[in-house]
DNA sequence: GCCCGTATCTACAATGATTGTTGAAAAACA
DNA sequence: TGTTTTTCAACAATCATTGTAGATACGGGC
């Protein structure tokens, strides 16, 4: 994502107008590595703006997502994320917990689906989602040995 | 997914009734290769049952997940859907235009995450979601040159 | 085959995330 | 500063999904 400066350059040379609340969210969406919801950056946008709407939020968010300066992802978590970080390929760790996300920088180069496996789709993109537990989940989980769902056996005379 | 009878075995050695919304929500399900929605099962079961509610379909596809005989998967497309293939590990093709859903048969053996990369999550699994077109999305397509969404300059003196 | 306790059913209301609507307010540009 | 057009906030509405409650059906024991 671009620099909230340049976005409201953007936005303008758009046709789009610029007002305080875009910038606010545009300031709150710099640099965030946390994949925020529209609910949380609402919850932050309103700490210095009391009377922002979450439509205006969301409306934002889609606006950036139009522009490619942000990408909404689905990973699971039951609301939209929103992911500034567009300017270099990545995929994402997910927790199974807490629906914490963090971004995983790293190169999968062997992506490349079989000659013939691809059911004649035509493939523009690949995400990975990692599940697991995060460090701080981790910690907490200890307590409960919790092996997640084995399927049991058919019939097993109990 | 196991045989209709041997989930209704399945289903009362697990202290479940077996009811007969359930096993034409079994059959149903049974090859099913379409990454059905609750809603599309419950449009297919009321051919059978007309009075069938959503509600049921939920709460059968929820103890099917619990039992580890089926998954229930987002990929973005604005609902759940179940996957009955549970017994060979595989990934996604999903049709960015009409929300189909294939299942990929490749293997990944490079999806070692990097020493370090892993920010400290306890990661179990990994899903990987291809984008696309699908055949008929394809064919459809054509008269629409459409490029999606390529970032446009900043302030192009236009 | 029938009875009874309990799980499941349907219908309906409620939730949570997201989107539509509308009159008021604020941005861009002359 | 005035004019036009977009955006704003405050609703109400939607969509997928879940909660509730009373009626009904399953299934183990007679």
């Amino acid at each position: 994502m671009r620099s909230p400066e340049e976005l409201t350059e953007l936005f303008r040379s758009t046709g789009r107008k610029v007002t305080a609340q875009r910038q606010c969210i545009f300031r709150l969406l710099q640099g965030n590595e946390t994949h925020p919801s529209a609910e949380s950056i609402h919850a932050e946008a309103s700490r210095e703006m009391e009377t922002i709407s979450l439509k205006t939020v969301y409306q934002t968010l889609h606006d950036l997502a139009e522009l490619g300066e942000i990408t909404s992802l689905d990973v699971g978590t039951g609301m939209t994320r929103f992911d500034p970080n567009v300017d270099h390929p990545h995929h994402h760790l997910v927790c199974r917990q807490c629906g914490r996300v963090r971004d995983l920088v790293a190169d999968f180069p062997d992506l490349r689906i079989p000659k013939g496996a691809d059911l004649g789709f035509d493939v523009g993109s690949a995400e990975i989602v990692f599940r697991g537990l995060c460090p701080e989940c981790r910690s907490t989980a200890r307590r409960r040995g919790k092996t997640p769902t084995s399927r049991p056996a058919l019939s097993p005379s109990q």
